[in-house]
DNA sequence: AAATTTTTTAATCATTTGTTTAATTTTTTT
DNA sequence: AAAAAAATTAAACAAATGATTAAAAAATTT
């Protein structure tokens, strides 16, 4: 066990690789600036990974990972209701993004620069795909009305919602005059509202279906 | 006048430079690539615009110009209701984004990259502000028993539902399957859903507020 | 038609950037 | 301690890239 100062070399260049790429993208990450913020020489990287597209390839795959783990346990939990699973989603997401807000804006433009990649070399399509939660959505969705198309819908407003502030960020601090402080207790009080709003969408099919 | 086979250099420059620049990003845009779409020799490209710099100023500024316009004719017509303004903005955006599905993405890298750029050449804060439509949501609010600070939330959860669907295009596409036509089925039932949930949420703070 | 200006082209420059090489230092094994 | 292996370094390479230059071609003005 190693302390935090006495990372390996290779430990060395993967936190920086993760801290360079995640900020600035893969196109704009140069390899001497990753070499420079581990403080190693440039040399090492291609040493320990071969390449640019290597390293970043083992980045964003763990990456990647982390957040899915994070959804497969709780879609796949069979002790909580749908409600309960929107409400620790958005709160394990906006706990992990507050302290890592560049996440978002990271993930999609690479998912973007190569669809591919997601679908190919993590096997989403088999994670996401749980029976209990299919069935349990099939339940929820009868009881309240909801049509089965809509599913996708209320899918993309629930990580919209989550996910868009920290995209927006820029805009909401220039245009609006939210500084970080102020993003952070906007960001924490959508832990309560999200859930709600969720609630909200709803219920408003039981009431009068769109 | 000029028919669309004869643009002149300057125009050819443009119109690749925009497609380029707004498919690409500034950094993995290459100057070369945008005269090989122009059809033109790479000389010219800074004899015309100076620099790459240069040309990518001009066309981000006209792109979000072009957007700013739209927002700001909606939220200043004294003669629609704050949900009318929802769902013409709604339906404006997405009409625009169908045809355009690369935009968001541009211009939320851009703004991220270089955050001073909307507020200081653009003076989007002169723009937003109108006087009727600030007034005209305080009195919304009021009759709906909205807290004044929900205003930011409601405006984010609004442009989050519709503009993040083209963001997450290819995780729609490769995870859920929703290939390009069915996404473009998908976003026009957006334009009627969205503001039908902005109701929603609105008619959320009568009954119990949050 | 001649002169002048504008536009276009091919070639080149200077810098950046991902990667490699060969030598040196450090660590591990014998 | 000697030998072998692993890690590190400085230097350099090759390709890509934004920009410039000087000459040629085309258009405009005189």
């Amino acid at each position: 066990m190693q302390s935090s100062e006495t990372l390996s070399t290779q430990e060395k260049i993967k936190a920086a690789a993760r801290e360079v790429f995640i900020k600035k993208g893969y196109v704009a990450a140069k390899t001497r600036h990753i070499a420079d913020v581990a403080g190693i020489n440039l040399a090492l990287l291609n040493y320990y990974f071969r390449s640019k597209e290597k390293l970043f390839h083992i980045i964003i795959m763990e990456t990647l990972a982390e957040l899915f783990d994070t959804f497969e346990a709780i879609i796949k939990n069979p002790e909580t209701s749908i409600p309960d699973k929107v409400r620790l989603m958005v709160t394990a997401y906006l706990d992990t993004l507050v302290v890592q807000p560049d996440i978002p804006l990271f993930i999609i433009n690479e998912v973007n620069r190569n669809p591919k990649l997601v679908i190919q070399d993590l096997k989403i399509n088999e994670r996401i795909q749980s029976e209990h939660f299919i069935q349990q959505w099939s339940v929820f969705a009868a009881k309240n009305g909801i049509p089965t198309q809509h599913f996708i819908h209320i899918l993309v407003n629930t990580v919209s919602m989550t996910v868009f502030p920290f995209l927006a960020k820029p805009v909401l601090s220039e245009v609006f005059g939210i500084k970080d402080r102020d993003f952070v207790d906007f960001v924490i009080q959508r832990k309560q509202f999200i859930p709600t709003w969720f609630d909200v969408i709803v219920q408003s099919y039981k009431q009068k279906p769109l």
